[in-house]
RNA sequence: GGCCCGUUCGUCUAGGGGUUAGGACGCGUCCCUUUCACGGACGAAACACGGGUUCGAUUCCCGUACGGGCUACCA
């Protein structure tokens, strides 16, 4: 019988979690969903020395923001499970339970060696030009630990209070293979693997010890992770092997990396492609940094998660504007790539260009809104209702240019405050001696419009030109807004409305000569 | 350095023993538009290299190069 899929987004709180984290969550998500399953949110808490406040409620956050919504786990109401945070789960004895069966096999032996022995050792190796330096096999005959030491010593060791840690048998010189579902076949020797140490001598598991038997107590299916995970692998499968649970282990999936758009590497917190690292805004109280995020800069959660999907993945058929509902139903990681994605800046903008204009004009203005109080020119808004309907107009004229809805104000700031300069080349281009008289007559007749609509302004700008001969609307643009390039004309007239544009030439004219 | 993973247009990718190697972003040209954008049409642009295997390899195998990851009492 298939086991029930449970999957795991396991986060450690050490910082904000950035968009490469988000993808981890994000695959876990649709697979979860695709195939009715769960998806859990577990805390990998157990480094004290690097834990950030606030972290956690910003994974929290940031997952409801993408709507990647965990049915189980921290901050999504528990479950049978419970607790899901790895510094809470470890005070019931779990993970020394786990250790200690380790060590009644044989697979596991306690270390004594201080931090200061194992610089040595390691220096010793290099020096001897040992090509990995590490606790293993060979290196650890020559530690202090339950395999070099007696008994008796060890025992004494162990009740005078000396700090120890617990540290995984590896054999020598066996073949490891296990199977990835994005990768295949994976073969590594034994010999490559270290001695990992499973239980710290402060008592908390490290992650390899955690993770494995979190996986089986909370009974995950697929273990799905980032490819850094790949190397240790094989110390994760001997863990498995030795606690004889490798029948109830999860099938493995190493996902690949998102790289720098630029040049080489994973992707850091800092980029300096202009866009975000991190889905919300990150403040680190620790290092008193700060980095923006997707959300303040104007992109939407579907867009955002859409570029997110298709980086390492695709659906087999040219699709590429997916919403959420159409990735679940789509996903397979037979389709997820095995090579690391560049992240494309260009493309992600224009993901949300897609996703902006597929929003209704009222839900544009609704967002809008506060931007522009935020801008100070709330007050030349028309109030209550005609705001309103004027802001949405706004967003139907203005949407088609932007990328995103931040783009808004500074495309379109006329809108909402008469110019005080005017576009220099259009000027000195168009603008000769007979201009001034010919736009003085054309706003007259606007003055005298007894309607004004689209319509109406366009019939009217019509007539002005079988009396008075041919008039440049692109002038007429930069009387009325200062600059050379805007949505249509008319409807941009018929907006502002009829007193605000004969004023604004009005004014046009008497700066220019 | 060692180990592991990878390699199709600049980027994200489809494909797969015989294809005009397809799509998308970006770029360019044209059309639409009395502006800009949107939209439409078209275009430039790729199988890393060397050996095999084969009638035939971009596709399979092996090397090399290049890229990435890991190499902690961090995850």
């Amino acid at each position: 019988m298939e086991k029930r899929v449970r999957v795991r987004f396991a986060p450690s709180p050490t910082g904000g979690l950035h968009m490469g984290g988000v993808r981890t969550a994000l695959f876990n998500y649709l697979f979860a969903k695709k195939h009715g399953g769960d998806f859990i949110l577990r805390i990998e808490d157990t480094d004290q020395t690097r834990y950030v406040k606030g972290a956690e409620d910003y994974i929290i956050a940031a997952l409801k923001w993408c709507g990647i919504e965990p049915n189980e786990g921290v901050g999504f109401g528990d479950g049978p499970y419970k607790p899901y945070r790895q510094s809470e789960r470890k005070a019931s004895g779990l993970y020394k339970n786990y250790a200690d069966k380790l060590i009644a096999g044989g697979h596991a032996y306690y270390a004594f060696d201080t931090s200061e022995e194992l610089d040595e050792m390691r220096k010793r190796l290099e020096a001897a030009k040992v090509a990995a330096p590490q606790y293993n096999s060979v290196s650890r005959q020559n530690m202090r630990n339950s395999l070099t030491l007696s008994e008796d010593e060890v025992k004494k060791l162990i009740e005078s209070g000396t700090p120890y840690v617990i540290r995984l048998k590896v054999p020598r010189n066996e073949e490891i293979r296990f199977h990835d579902i994005i990768r295949g076949w994976v073969v590594v020797n034994s010999t490559q693997v270290d001695d990992k140490v499973l239980l710290k001598s402060d008592g908390m598991p490290t992650y390899h010890l955690a993770h494995i038997v979190d996986d089986i107590e909370m009974k995950i299916s697929h273990a799905v992770r980032g490819e850094e995970w790949l190397p240790s692998a094989p110390a994760h499968i001997l863990i498995y092997r030795y606690l004889g649970l490798e029948s109830d282990m999860p099938l493995l999936a190493h996902l690949p990396l998102i790289l720098k758009p630029d040049g080489n590497g994973k992707l850091s917190k800092r980029d300096k492609s202009g866009l975000p690292m991190f889905p919300l805004d990150w403040h680190d109280e620790r290092t008193g940094e700060s980095y923006v995020g997707y959300r303040e800069s104007g992109f939407t959660a579907d867009a955002f998660i859409n570029m997110l999907a298709l980086l390492g993945w695709n659906p087999g058929d040219t699709r590429e504007i997916m919403p959420m509902s159409e990735l679940i139903e789509s996903f397979s990681f037979e389709r997820v790539n095995k090579s690391g994605a560049k992240f494309d800046p260009e493309k992600t903008k224009w993901f949300n260009q897609q996703y902006l204009r597929k929003r209704s004009d009222a839900e544009l203005a609704e967002s809008f809104a506060p931007i522009l109080e935020s801008k100070g020119h709330k007050a030349g808004l028309p109030a209550g209702e005609a705001g309103k309907v004027f802001l949405t107009e706004f967003c139907r004229l203005i949407k088609e240019k932007a990328h995103f809805i931040n783009e808004f104000y500074d495309l379109g700031s006329y809108f909402f405050v008469a110019p005080n300069s005017y576009d220099e080349k259009v000027i000195s281009k168009k603008w000769n001696e007979n201009s001034k008289a010919l736009y003085t007559k054309l706003n007259e007749k606007f003055s005298a419009a007894s309607e004004w609509s689209i319509d109406s302004v366009t019939k009217l700008f019509h007539e002005a030109e079988t009396e008075l001969g041919k008039l440049d609307m692109q002038l007429v643009r930069v009387l009325v807004t200062g600059v050379s390039g805007g949505p249509q004309l008319m409807d941009m007239l018929a907006l502002l409305g009829k007193t605000e544009v004969t004023n604004r030439i009005s004014a046009a004219l008497t700066v220019l000569k």
